[in-house]
DNA sequence: TTATGTTTAACCCGCG
DNA sequence: CGCGGGTTAAACATAA
């Protein structure tokens, strides 16, 4: 409904798994972590072909939440009371979506439990996760929220995150196809567009509207990429570390505690490199790769 | 009761 | 063909 227009692509489905959806709605969002309704939301907002069939595909979508590690689930506190746990992503699968690699996952993410360098597991992360927020909503002066308090949120724009990252071709959509938004100078736009053809063309909101996203639509799920801006805020956009450190990274998570403002260190220089390079988006991922995530199952 | 979560299992598909 | 990722169903458990 948010797209009167033309809903074109409307009911076909799109090329995203449901751990590729699952991790855009979650990084659409400031905190980085959300219910499972506004999951829902999310994707129903956006892929209209998500609208019907909710119990199939919904129950799809548990079931990834539950079944990936890459997914972790951050109890709420008794202070932000309703349904069900926050949703996120774990600190360390960050690199599994990278690289525009949406379409597909090169390997099912898994947390090296047990034994030696149990870097991240789930309850460390989720745990992480959950201090954050209250760190820095506290220092906001705020209360966890249900949803509203999400738009506090910051992503501030300085935290800039590799090209492919989710959070960026989320964010594109609402930037408009015209491009101007941060990733101009990307070369790789292009691909981008064929990657997340859903996203771009025909987009459902207004492209009209340039840097929009503006009003309604996102107001809707509480991300209100806007308020990004203001905020007063120091921290950097979350977790999830959008990929650095290739191999080791057993320290990842109290780098962000410390909250290194600018986590951007990390993925920009690596950026420029792999942008200059033909480098196909989606594949190249190469190497390093393998890092903390084993392939096992 | 319903929304959430967790598990198990069967299938489909693309890749090596 | 086998493997592994993704999808769907379904049974169950649990919390609000």
């Amino acid at each position: 409904m948010p797209r009167p227009g033309r809903n074109t692509y409307s009911d076909q489905k799109p090329p995203y798994s449901y751990i590729s959806l699952t991790a855009m709605a979650i990084q659409s969002c400031p905190e980085k972590m959300l219910p499972l309704s506004e999951i829902y939301k999310f994707i129903m907002d956006r892929f209209p072909y998500y609208r019907e069939n909710t119990q199939r595909w919904q129950n799809s979508l548990r079931h990834n939440l539950s079944f990936n590690d890459c997914f972790i689930k951050i109890p709420r506190r008794p202070d932000q009371p309703g349904k069900g746990s926050f949703w996120a992503l774990h600190p360390s699968c960050g690199d599994m979506f990278e690289n525009g690699s949406f379409l597909r996952r090169r390997k099912r993410f898994k947390v090296m439990t047990s034994e030696h360098l149990a870097p991240s597991k789930p309850s460390e992360a989720a745990h992480y996760l959950q201090q954050h927020a209250k760190l820095r909503l506290s220092a906001l002066g705020t209360h966890l929220p249900q949803m509203s308090g999400y738009n506090l949120g910051v992503t501030q724009p300085s935290t800039f995150k590799h090209p492919f990252a989710i959070e960026n071709i989320i964010a594109r959509e609402y930037k408009v196809p015209g491009g101007l938004a941060f990733s101009t100078g990307y070369p790789l736009h292009n691909q981008l567009t064929t990657a997340w053809p859903h996203m771009y063309s025909t987009g459902m909101m207004d492209t009209s509207a340039p840097i929009s996203m503006s009003t309604g639509d996102y107001s809707a799920y509480g991300v209100p990429i806007k308020s990004l801006c203001h905020g007063g805020q120091t921290l950097p956009a979350i977790p999830v570390p959008i990929k650095p450190t290739p191999a080791t990274l057993p320290h990842h998570l109290p780098a962000f505690l410390t909250n290194s403002p600018q986590s951007l260190s990390p993925t920009s220089p690596q950026t420029a490199t792999s942008q200059s390079s033909p480098a196909t988006p989606s594949e190249t991922l190469t190497g390093p790769a393998t890092l903390q995530s084993v392939a096992v199952h």
